[in-house]
DNA sequence: CAAGAGATAAGAATAATTCTAATCTGCGCT
DNA sequence: AGCGCAGATTAGAATTATTCTTATCTCTTG
């Protein structure tokens, strides 16, 4: 489907710049990003947008589904363009998260607690460089 | 221990105001806790103590292994008195943690990208207000 | 108790993000 | 095809959490 469609199927106006940075994230799957470098590559392609409506855009897409939000690092977003339920590396020294494809079943969890029901569960698995 | 034991025995000179944090954070057990809440706690407590020192407190205490740093909200670090390996919910409404105290058990997990090891894994059961 | 290493404080600086208000643009209607 | 306006975009200011800087202070050791 194209992005225009995809947009247009979520209720969001294909503008220019929307178009250009879904073109960006979802046209090569498996990215994940943050606003800074979303804005930088649309510069580097030639695109006019500013850093606001990138951070427009990215919450809009997330809240239409299109992204997903990984929360591993205190004072930065990342944004998953793979929205399927799935968890991640996180690698602290390089900054780089990588997801898990595999199936990973989780026991022995609590019921959640009362008046409140699960959103969504995330497993973040920290690496850092071997050392031996 | 005393509080001012605890800290020698990490190698961090039991000052003034690393007492006092260290009696608040420490003396009454599954706290979690933000630097500007502490902070608030602290000056409650009338302890003089500045929020630099607050945040330098709190990360001494995390790498000497007294707190634990637990990442979920992006712009807010949590620190969790209970070093012990375990889990949380989190209510995105009210921004509370809770610890999960049963054994969690994750099964299928892949093994870390090669060149890296796991440092540590993390579960956030993201809850919110229950609607029907 | 003096000296020095280490700790603290206040405010400036930084980084990521959000807000504001003014201008622009996609699109339905004629 | 052109109009009008709701919604989108922009630049820059504002906000929030955190870190840095540098001068002053205070534990500890001799």
């Amino acid at each position: 489907m194209s992005v225009v469609a995809r947009l247009r199927g979520v209720g969001l106006r294909p503008t220019r710049q929307r178009v250009a940075l879904a073109r960006l994230l979802l046209e090569k799957g498996g990215r994940h990003i943050t606003a800074e470098q979303l804005h930088g590559e649309a510069r580097a392609a030639a695109v006019r947008v500013s850093l606001a409506t990138v951070y427009n855009t990215l919450h809009q897409f997330t809240e239409a589904g299109l992204l997903r939000e990984v929360i591993v690092d205190p004072g930065r977003s990342y944004f998953d363009t793979n929205t399927s339920e799935h968890h991640h590396f996180f690698d602290e020294g390089t900054g780089e998260l990588l997801d898990i494809g595999a199936d990973v079943v989780v026991s022995g969890l609590p019921l959640p607690p009362s008046g409140t029901q699960v959103h969504r569960l995330d497993i973040v698995v920290r690496v850092g460089p071997e050392r031996r």
